[in-house]
DNA sequence: CTCCAATGTTAACATTGTTAACATGATATT
DNA sequence: AATATCATGTTAACAATGTTAACATTGGAG
């Protein structure tokens, strides 16, 4: 459906590239990876089932673009919800991690893509996009842990906590098994006390310092 | 390689469907889900490729199989190493969380496939492993919390928070991307101190409703 | 001992990923 | 403007896999 402007128009798609990444973040997006075929990828943007080759070496190379894709509007929609926010501000990091679980519960199928543990160590394509996230996370943390005075040996430690916290819940959150165990369990507001439990507890710590 | 003790028997196996599942769990722990095929499970344990058919409604029946002993494994391998810590302790709690993470280290591959999202709503198999692991954290951090005089209520929630931290944990240090960021943190100390820092905030928040 | 249900085999088939050989046309160069 | 070139698309093949149907074997219940 749709896609209709570039089906019927010249022997040259045009722009072949884009339209099969968004095509396929469309199709994963509704029935999961592992029905994905470049076979539905390529009818669907109109061109024989061999052309997306001359763009993605193989099915993987346009499931891991796809991946990057996805790391660009999950750092759209974190920034884009933490810009009003204060700098250093404890709301700022948790808007950022609220974020981060209604994006993965839009795009749920993303989840377990975008962070596979076997990724290739593929060094041809960029995916700077990843760290970049990661980035942004560490920096708004950072911004706060100054504030607070934490030292700054104790900031990326700190980030990487909070960010496995976020991660863990929304993994949890997304697993059918386990959210039964859970299912009258507020997921967001399950994230504000633990961060406020967390960053109390990283506070309190620092001020016996002084 | 090995499997010739039914390799050369008779026309009917006699243990094929425990086979299966022994052989693709470590096919998959070698190379991964992706590459696992119903061909080769067969093969290996010397039948015709059709064979698995009669005890796996399809491929991703046995891999739900698979998943499932994996979660056996996992539960025994961490009951194994609390059972001699004290009931109601923190380091059995500790202990549990560090046996989990050593677990997908030794088998990344099940990582993913053990905790992905998409699991079918499958009725027609048991699965009760699953839960089961989870009811041992709780049980775990149940005694732990009377011990800490922790309100009841508060109990499963602490337990969740608990897993999501050691889940999140383990999916950073497995993560490719990631790891890079973290490359020099000691993951396991990572989990005490993390621990450390959210029980000590359990219990003072506790200390201060009394 | 006989019969049947469980389990295994062989032989097909559609789908998919992938490549090779060929076609087209957008664009740079003369 | 004419043309050469290279990126991009097409068609036609192929092997591998998942899956099913039709048939074979056998262990065990009656």
């Amino acid at each position: 459906m749709a896609k209709q402007q570039f089906a019927d128009r010249t022997y040259h798609h045009g722009a072949l590239h884009d339209t099969l990444i968004q095509s396929a973040w469309e199709m994963i997006d509704l029935h999961g990876v592992e029905s994905f075929t470049i076979v539905d990828a390529a009818q669907q943007a109109g061109v024989s089932k061999a052309a997306p080759y001359r763009h993605f070496r193989d099915r993987d190379a346009l499931i891991d673009a796809v991946v990057d894709s996805g790391f660009e509007k999950l750092g759209a929609m974190v920034q884009e919800a933490v810009q009003s926010y204060e700098t250093g501000s404890r709301e700022k990091i948790i808007t950022g991690g609220l974020t981060y679980i209604r994006f993965f519960h839009q795009h749920p199928a993303f989840f377990d893509l975008m962070f596979r543990g076997a990724s290739d160590e593929d060094t041809s394509t960029d995916h700077s996009t990843r760290p970049q996230c990661l980035q942004m996370h560490i920096d708004a943390v950072s911004a706060w842990c100054y504030r607070a005075g934490v030292p700054e040996d104790m900031v990326v430690d700190t980030a990487i906590k909070m960010w496995a916290t976020v991660h863990g819940i929304v993994s949890l959150s997304l697993n059918s098994t386990l959210r039964r165990a859970c299912v009258e369990t507020d997921i967001e507001e399950l994230l504000r006390s633990f961060s406020d439990t967390f960053l109390d507890g990283i506070e309190a710590s620092c001020q016996l310092l002084e």
